[in-house]
RNA sequence: GCCCGGGUGGCGGAAUUGGUAGACGCGCUGGAUUCAAAAUCCAGUGAUAGCAAUAUCGUGUGGGUUCGAGCCCCACCCCGGGUACCA
């Protein structure tokens, strides 16, 4: 019989649908198990062959897990609110719901042809209001709350109004913005509007004027992580700043927990020291440095505090307040060129020039504090306004930034440290022994930082602080297509809307342009407003829905609540997640503080939302190439192409088979090559091949639809699977797919004797033949655990191979195989199973289980290495005493003929791995 | 520049952590079956020399440690990813 895929497939897909056989319930009686995919934007053009992959590795994982007896927990969703839709809206006017849910139709019909495990009955969709009615939910939590750093802990505004009537707020340590000391008198005497702008200093959900990632083209302000080189990722448009009113998220608040917490989650290195990096923690002390004949100081930051003897002058951000005190009449005009000249630079213009200096002289002065000398005061584009306090001390001679800056500029450089300088820079290293530095002279570096930020403090001119380059998270879109906020505005004061009103829904608007007069496209709404006060226009980022979405799954029909207590308690958090790593530092982060957010109010009992991560690796696309020579419709074959003026082009993959092109139907793919000519290698036209992103403009597009089509889901799964470790990038190759074809097949024929018919022995196994099964076992089930997909297949390959060559049609053997390969080939497992003759089905049959006894070798073979080196290879029986060995060794006739009559002082044996004989 | 990864046949990749390098698959070569093809099966396939047994070389380069190194140490080269005036 043959092995009808099609047949097979189909049948078992209806029967899981229609039997709902992957539905999951709390079940106290089984520990839980939660694998999760990041769940797919759903775009237009569908999946592509490389988008399953992380979904093939976690549903073999989760079927794995359910055989091993857990209760999975394993759902799929859509992240449904985003930019394309909404740009596809703008063109052709099309609602984005609409465009939207076609889309996720497309997909859902794609992944169910890859026979996956959800239980779509928890499917989420982020953009259907009974979902997003709660991420406005979160986000009137984090409106509503505060930070309080002596707790370390988010805490309800309402507490902090209660302390500021107590006794204002000359207590209160919290993550905060600028805000003036006041008591609890003056506190009570402020008008509401000041009593709330206060407010917004505090709350986790704030509005703040700020420089933002504004992208025009996109007309909307953007994240830091969503700007890369200064251009936008999504469309790689040109991003400035600019100062706007904005919803920001107050991540900052959690940077020393997300720090910490990282060290214990079971993540690859790379994405850990990703986010470490994007928070980038850094320690240093705050120093005055006094203004020259002023009262005024300036305050700095550095880490550096030991090299303070060396600060040769100082320089200021071009934004820094202090500036238009600090110049003096004579340097005005050059001031001004420099500030006009600096802000109206883009960030992109910025970044492409980092190593061009620039900077200007205010005129003033100011006294190094430890040796009063004075120092002059620079402005320079090169220090930041938004980090530290935007302004330096300079030690050229120990920093590289400041040594260019010194040399540009021809300003004096002192050696503070004696490290090998070399002759062309700074000496930057923190090792090495101060000098000329009064009472730091002679310390380590590590000690003259300690030693000098004492002195600081105890001067009474600084200290110790902390500072991160991680950002609050600009949270303002002006955009449709996402979550409306919760928000109105009365007295132009923002002001929450009640829990029992949402979901705030979009309004129907009739463009999803922004107004004439700039105003986001909700400002085109009839009626938007809550009890004739304005609504807020913006709406929420696209990150908004994903951070939080793991938790719906647990309870995604609920009304009352974003999860009941019971479901979160039970399903706890997400044990495997498997996704890209490009989000390392913007989906990862966000989903990490709003579960640390919703830890610290109770909500949910989890601080970190995923214990374990993988990230998969891309699916390349491999382009095919013929060559033109240059200015004829000749085609020369790779090999010969250099001794022609030729051009590469892209050729249709699915026109060339194992790199040789099929001529005739290149001929028929474009117009332009009806009559093409050919310069042939041995008859034969090869194409040169590259790896490159798969695209259509490549002609390396590969659809999984059509790959199922023709081999099969099973084949499709395992060869994704066997194209190499999980992570790697590797380029898609639709010839080697035959080999895992050809296993397949080769497996089902096991089950069926000479005539074809299904026949199967119950007899006993053999020993033999339960070695190759245990041995499969194991070999498969350590795969998995290490999640080594790739051999555990291989050794499917060897076993398959090894019980065909022993002929063995026994049912015994046979059926653990089926249940071992189920998670893999799901499909054909269920099949095969049925056609055992067995009721339930493979999906929740016991993982087989293997005996030590049948993987055991029965022998050890010992290089036996005589006077270091090894000359012969000898078995032993594994159990065979050190005297037996020696004995077999020096009777052995190749060591024999290597002594040469002459006796061994010493026989070492190191066991399981060598002998060696000393002559 | 800095921080992570990684360099193994014609190709994708194994080598369970210092013990027979190249598992498994693709491709290629030869053979069986077939009128022929497809499908299937068998054998071979790192390089060089040889009819052969076999020998020598071989995991980016150069050194080192070790009886033994793809794996450990030092220096360097190349590729991929992240990040970039973060003081």
């Amino acid at each position: 019989m043959e092995y009808a895929f099609n047949e097979i497939e189909a049948k078992w897909r209806e029967y899981w649908a229609a039997n709902r056989t992957y539905r999951v319930e709390i079940d106290t009686d089984k520990p839980k198990y939660y694998v999760l995919d990041m769940f797919p934007y759903p775009s237009g053009a569908g999946l592509h062959v490389g988008h399953p992959l992380g979904y093939i590795a976690s549903d073999i994982y989760a079927r794995y897990k359910r055989c091993k007896g857990y209760n999975v927990l394993h759902p799929m969703g859509f992240d449904a609110f985003g930019l394309p839709a909404e740009q596809y809206a703008i063109q052709t006017g099309q609602h984005p719901r609409v465009t939207t849910e076609a889309n996720i139709a497309t997909y859902k019909r794609q992944l169910d042809k890859l026979g996956f495990c959800y239980d779509w009955e928890r499917e989420v969709n982020t953009s259907e209001p009974g979902y997003y009615r709660w991420t406005q939910w979160v986000f009137l939590q984090l409106f509503g709350s505060w930070y309080n750093l002596d707790t370390q802990k988010a805490a309800p505004i309402d507490s902090l109004i209660g302390i500021f009537v107590q006794e204002g707020n000359g207590n209160v340590h919290a993550a905060c913005g600028d805000v003036d000391t006041f008591t609890a008198e003056e506190w009570q005497q402020f008008e509401e509007r000041q009593q709330q702008e206060i407010l917004q200093q505090y709350r986790l959900a704030y509005q703040s004027h700020a420089n933002v990632n504004w992208c025009a083209e996109l007309g909307t302000v953007l994240a830091n992580d969503e700007v890369q080189d200064g251009l936008s990722v999504r469309g790689g448009y040109p991003v400035v700043k600019k100062s706007m009113k904005q919803w920001f998220l107050r991540i900052t608040a959690y940077t020393e927990r997300l720090l910490r917490e990282l060290d214990d989650l079971d993540w690859p290195e790379s994405m850990k020291d990703m986010q470490r990096n994007w928070i980038g923690r850094s320690e240093g002390a705050e120093m005055d440095f006094p203004v020259a004949d002023s009262q005024q100081s300036i305050r700095i930051f550095t880490t550096r505090p030991d090299t303070v003897f060396g600060a040769t002058f100082m320089v200021l951000a071009p934004e820094h307040e202090l500036i238009a005190e600090l110049t003096t009449a004579d340097q005005q005009q050059a001031v001004d060129e420099y500030i006009t000249y600096a802000t109206r630079r883009s960030e992109r213009e910025r970044q492409a020039d980092v190593k061009q200096v620039t900077g200007v002289f205010t005129g003033s002065y100011c006294l190094n504090p430890f040796t009063q000398t004075k120092i002059p005061i620079w402005i320079g584009e090169y220090v930041l306004a938004g980090y530290g306090t935007g302004a330096i001390m300079c030690v050229p001679a120990h920093d590289s930034r400041d040594y260019a800056f010194a040399r540009h500029f021809d300003l004096p450089i002192i050696r503070v440290v004696d490290g090998e300088q070399r002759e062309d820079g700074s000496y930057d290293d923190k090792e090495g022994k101060l000098m000329n530095s009064g009472f730091l002279d002679g310390l380590e570096v590590r000690e003259a930082i300690r030693s000098a930020t004492d002195q600081v403090e105890k001067l009474g001119i600084g200290e110790r602080q902390v500072n991160f380059k991680m950002r609050d998270a600009a949270f303002s879109r002006q955009r449709y297509w996402g979550e409306p906020f919760p928000i109105y505005y009365e007295d132009q004061i923002a002001r929450a809307m009640p829990v029992g009103e949402l979901p705030l829904t979009l309004p129907e608007i009739d463009s999803y342009k922004p107004t004439s007069d700039g105003e986001p496209p909700l400002a085109r709404a009839d009626n938007w407003q809550y009890q004739d006060y304005p609504v807020e226009t913006d709406t929420m980022p696209g990150y908004a829905g994903s951070s939080w979405y793991f938790f719906r799954y647990m309870d995604p029909a609920n009304n009352e609540a974003f999860v009941s207590k019971q479901a979160q308690e039970y399903w706890e958090n997400v044990d495997l997640y498997i996704g890209g790593a490009e989000h390392a530092t913007g989906h990862l982060l966000y989903a990490r503080f709003w579960t640390h957010f919703l830890y610290d109010l109770g909500y949910v009992n989890q601080k970190e939302p995923f214990k374990k991560l993988i990230n998969q690796g891309m699916i390349q696309g491999r382009s095919n190439f013929v060559y033109r020579i240059e200015g004829s419709n000749e085609f020369v074959s790779h090999g010969l192409k250099d001794q022609y003026k030729t051009t590469a082009i892209h050729v249709d993959v699915n026109i060339v088979s194992n790199d040789i092109l099929d001529v005739e139907a290149f001929k028929k793919w474009q117009p332009d090559y009806k009559d093409a000519s050919f310069v042939l290698e041995n008859g034969k036209y090869h194409c040169g091949y590259e790896v490159e992103k798969m695209s259509k403009a490549k002609y390396n597009v590969v659809n999984p639809d059509h790959i199922v089509d023709q081999y099969g889901a099973d084949t499709f799964r395992m060869y994704e699977m066997f194209l190499g470790p999980i992570e790697i990038h590797k380029p898609w190759d639709t010839q080697g797919i035959e080999g895992v074809h050809r296993f397949l097949k080769k497996f089902w024929r096991l089950f069926f004797d000479e005539n074809g018919s299904f026949n199967l022995s119950t007899e006993e196994p053999s020993d033999q033949e339960l070695k190759v099964l245990h041995k499969t076992i194991k070999k498969v089930s350590d795969d998995i655990d290490r999640f080594a997909f790739n051999t555990a297949i291989s050794a499917f390959m060897v076993c398959v191979n090894e019980l065909t060559s022993l002929k063995c049609r026994k049912q015994a053997v046979l059926k653990d195989l089926t249940i071992l390969i189920a998670p893999f080939a799901p499909h054909i497992a269920e099949e095969l199973w049925h056609l055992m003759g067995f009721g339930s089905t493979v999906t929740l049959a016991a993982y087989p289980d293997y005996e030590e006894a049948y993987i055991k070798e029965d022998s050890f073979t010992y290089p036996v290495a005589i006077n270091g080196k090894v000359r012969v290879k000898i078995d032993f029986p594994l159990d065979w005493s050190k005297d037996e060995i020696e004995k077999e060794v020096i009777g052995h006739n190749d060591v024999q003929r290597w002594l040469d009559g002459k006796t061994h002082k010493k026989f070492i044996l190191v066991p399981g791995r060598m002998i060696n004989l000393v002559v």
